[in-house]
DNA sequence: TTTTAGGGCAGGTCTAGACCACCGTCTGCC
DNA sequence: GGCAGACGGTGGTCTAGACCTGCCCTAAAA
């Protein structure tokens, strides 16, 4: 339980102006993410209150807001502690690794191009770009226990990763981006249908010339800046979209 | 601004062992649900404080629950608002004639069936009940502009809906559901995925055997029971799904 | 050895103030 | 009449306590 290896570092200015919780939970916050783990407990309210020199109820609002974002979580009698990282929910809807692992498969991938192009009339438009601006085009096949699962296909504007084709294909394009580049896709839109497989896509996927395919296309955002467009036609007889659904308003089971 | 029409009701009890925040917060999601029309300000903190005697941070704290809610919304040396309210989500991601209208299309249906039918093994399960248990079936061919878009089969437990079958079809199931028998759906899941056409499906929706087709099957929850759970098949040629992604924790331009 | 009763600590809730920035209005000066 | 500043009200933040329930662990009792 002792786990005192990484002390909070960060103090609080009380004369910079921004609210105080708001500072301490931007501190509480790059904690996390450098020092914990899933499950590790934070400190209790009250040692952090004489920590920083504040009133427990500061204290509190700054996790409220953690909590709120799912960051931590509290339990009564037990203390506070950090959640296993979200899955992106930009990844959530149809991110293949996370679906492939649900279904307890093992998940792999082939790369069948990675360079760079210049944007066809297609392209430019989705991505709200002029036509021939260079773009990283990358991709993949990926698998599940070896079968062939998806066609997945990236495109993204060459300018906004640098020296992405000088080394090698990345194995997770999103980590790459958020990683190397600081590009953290924070919103984006799913467009989902169904169509028939092409010869070519219908080779590559091993299914049969007109089989019913799952196709997504996404654009991903980075501020209000399209960042990547993507399409992927999934094999229908193996692969289904779960999508939650909620009401808005109607948090149940929840303190918040 | 007077505006003194309807007075709050309602008082806190601070024996029944629930917690103060929670009774006036429900006291004013009371209040707001019955006397209140979207843009109406509520009391302020301090008189709301007041008014049953508590301190104010108690008071925000049940203010900051309906505004996490996004019932109400505060604004800084105004006071605190009533929101206009949401639309449903639930309606939001496969909503047939939310979606016909987007395209500008004229949205009809016609009813193939409208029954109670004893569950299957199959309906027994997916809708978590005995076999044998009565259900409604309710079978529909959705049209736009007079061509056919979708089959849309809901299957709801009889002993949720009384009466439902003495009347006609209706026209809009969620909204009967709602406000004939309070079923207000609070959430789902949806399972999506594509398929190939039988040749039922093929002749009713006028497309080819072995056409892509987008399944979508749906549970939905009112507290934590099924009411509802239906099959959908949209022709891939005339439909597409649109999905909003959000990276969850990333809130910009909300106060919150 | 098993069960039970505390003790200590966690978060949950609540109080009664305080000062701040922001907003709209009212008032008085020009 | 028009403009500027004062004023009162609003939400935003913060404090320094208080008592509650729930949880775990330990030590004593059975």
């Amino acid at each position: 339980m002792a786990g005192s290896a990484g002390a909070i570092t960060g103090e609080i200015d009380r004369t910079s102006g921004t609210a105080i919780y708001v500072q301490l939970r931007e501190i509480l916050r790059t904690y996390i993410a450098e020092s914990c783990r899933p499950g590790s407990a934070l400190p209790s309210e009250r040692d952090l209150a004489e920590r920083f020199g504040l009133a427990r109820m500061t204290v509190r609002q700054a996790i409220d807001a953690l909590v709120g974002e799912e960051v931590i979580e509290r339990v009564v009698g037990l203390g506070t502690f950090v959640r296993r990282p979200k899955l992106d929910l930009q990844v959530k809807l149809t991110s293949y690794s996370e679906e492939m692992q649900r279904r307890g498969m093992v998940p792999a991938a082939k790369v069948l191009s990675f360079e760079q192009i210049g944007a066809s009339a297609f392209l430019a438009r989705e991505l709200q770009l002029d036509e021939g601006t260079p773009l990283v085009r990358f991709r993949r096949l990926l698998l599940a226990d070896g079968e062939p699962m998806s066609v997945d296909e990236n495109f993204i504007p060459a300018h906004r990763v640098p020296g992405l084709l000088d080394g090698e294909p990345p194995t997770s394009l999103y980590n790459v981006l958020s990683e190397q580049y600081g590009l953290v896709m924070e919103w984006g839109e799913d467009m989902i249908e169904a169509t028939a497989a092409s010869p070519s896509t219908a080779r590559l996927l091993n299914v049969e010339v007109g089989s019913p395919l799952l196709k997504i296309q996404r654009h991903a955002f980075v501020a209000r800046t399209m960042v990547d467009y993507s399409v992927s036609y999934y094999r229908a007889d193996r692969y289904k979209l779960w999508v939650p659904l909620q009401r808005p308003g109607a948090r149940r089971s929840r303190s918040h």
